[in-house]
DNA sequence: ATTTAAGCGAGACGGTACGTCTCGTCTTGAA
DNA sequence: TTCAAGACGAGACGTACCGTCTCGCTTAAAT
């Protein structure tokens, strides 16, 4: 057993706090390329060394705090049926990313996903997996009640649920209306 | 009408063309944030200031060292039936992107897009739009023919088609296999 | 014998011109090290190439500018004695060192004398050595007269004479006041 | 009383030595035109903003390097007579012109003085101005002993003295032989 | 109580690339 | 041949951050 009361000073909550606050608000007025650990450490009025000594990189400290403030695991109760899941999942999904500060972050996190391959590990771990497996909690319920259609196959409408909303976030940029919702619902659960 | 003759020297296309290829072969090497336009002026035997002229930003030269080899408009001869030609672009979209260089180029674009916004205006103009549009004769002709299922609405048969493809290549990062495209048809057709 | 009448255009004179005027009304707004070829070319209305086929460095064009507007072989006319010929031609000189612009340009010329050796030679050739030669007239007559003083020896004059002058300029940066003049004559002219 | 313990690591005398040395080289080897921030940098084996963050320009890293090596203020102890003080003052300090790196160096830094006004003033007040001070010791002292002949007064003595040994340096270039020495000496003390 | 071992804010360090500026040369088409 | 125009290879400028390294201090568990 690993003795876990270390000796010396404590990690300061504070400046945890403090840093995650500063990324949040520095991004959002100097936007993702604008934001650095300097600017970051003297926003927060910390050391660069603190940052560095628990983030690996600024993106981690973005997915921390986005992690901080939106629960990535809203659990979807069961609606009754498959299509009636789908829908609460799809309104849930899309409040989740109506807020433009989190939709702003979220592409920056998204693009350093790309470019920094190890942090591209991490947010998938951290972030997309969880959403993937939430929308998987529905599916798995809807195949047990043998209400899924066979095309698609339950692989593929996470594909095209994430696909889509990806899509609009990143490539056409204009918000999902919730008329979308309903065809997408009509299109995955094969009715008419 | 415009005297097209101007003065002074003219454009090198030698250096053109050298700072294109020297562009994919660093970004092969040494990966898009290793990418700079110092290094690509040194591997092209070129001045900085000649990138500088003729592109804002290392991202643009990739965009068009891009265009240069791959025409984004490819056309799609009418091939009788929706089904057939919605199979025949999809085919040729996932060829475009089974080369790896091509798919990372694609990534890095996408990412610096997000970063970058007015190169997210030129990325879109010059990259998303071409490949929206080469879709949209497809679905025009089916119009046409009136072959077209009620749902997906037109304008979201191309949020489906490039969110999942896009999806692939950004989030799971695997390729997309044959099945996948003859689910894709199936579901878009309405055919069972 | 050497056919003089070349073939081609002539020179420009009206484009030389343009450009001395140009070096002249820069170095005065931004100053020596403001001062470039690529900025007296487009103050000019002239091309570069222009400017390097006629003069080997910025330094070069002030030169000629400032031998255009200030003869430097002024002159001095038999004044009687030594004396009264050294307070001629201190007076002269100072006078030629009143504008603030000419000071600007000296300073300047001086300066890149040390910096640019293949200037110096040309300065000294150019500047230095006709103002020595223009005094060694005075003292030449004042020994053909008997009139010299023993201390200082006559190559030694110039140095004094020279050295306060420039000192003034390059070092203290005041303003030389007349009852100078009348010391420096009775130092050189052993009178009492 | 100010705490004078300032927070953070502490600046490292290593790298300033290195600095220093290495411009002092570099000077040397490719003259003050070829000498550059960056070729300091790579020659001491540090870092650009290193330089940047203790020295403004180029020339004061000079500057330090020749307050390092010569002290200014050669103090001349008492020789009995004005006389002797000056004859021993000038040798001193045609000794430490002697050597031609320092000489390059003067010249160097004069012109600097001349073309970049903010050095001048450093230069004025860390080298011109503790030379004039020395010189106006041994003035003051001979003026105490009613040593002092009426012409050229005692502010006119600096400017002979230095005005002769700069312009040498500057203009002619030629070094300065001991007779001159006694020529000034026999010149300024009013001696026959 | 004293020692030891972090963590902290601060800030200097060796680096790298940025985007700009100017250099001196070369190329173009008109004069 | 010269000229105005302007692209070219080259390379230094001064700046911004990177990620690392002291530094004096605070904090807390172990001695």
């Amino acid at each position: 057993m690993i003795p876990v009361t270390r000796p010396g000073r404590k990690r300061s909550e504070e400046s945890r706090q403090a840093i995650l606050t500063a990324a949040a608000e520095l991004v959002a007025e100097v936007g993702y390329a604008g934001l650095s650990i300097e600017g970051m450490a003297a926003r927060s009025g910390t050391g660069k060394q603190t940052i560095y000594r628990w983030w690996p990189s600024k993106a981690d400290v973005l997915l921390e705090a986005l992690a901080e403030k939106a629960d990535l695991h809203i659990p979807i109760p069961d609606e009754g049926s498959y299509a009636a899941d789908l829908r609460a999942f799809l309104t849930a999904s899309f409040a989740l990313g109506r807020t433009p500060q989190v939709i702003a972050v979220l592409r920056a996190l998204m693009a350093e996903a790309q470019i920094n391959p190890e942090f591209g590990v991490r947010f998938r771990a951290g972030f997309l997996h969880r959403r993937r497996d939430a929308l998987g909690v529905l599916v798995d319920r809807a195949r047990a009640r043998g209400d899924l259609p066979p095309v698609p196959r339950p692989a593929t409408v996470a594909d095209l649920v994430f696909g889509l909303i990806w899509y609009r976030v990143l490539a056409t940029r204009d918000p999902i209306d919730d008329d979308q919702i309903d065809e997408l619902v009509t299109l995955l659960t094969g009715a008419d």
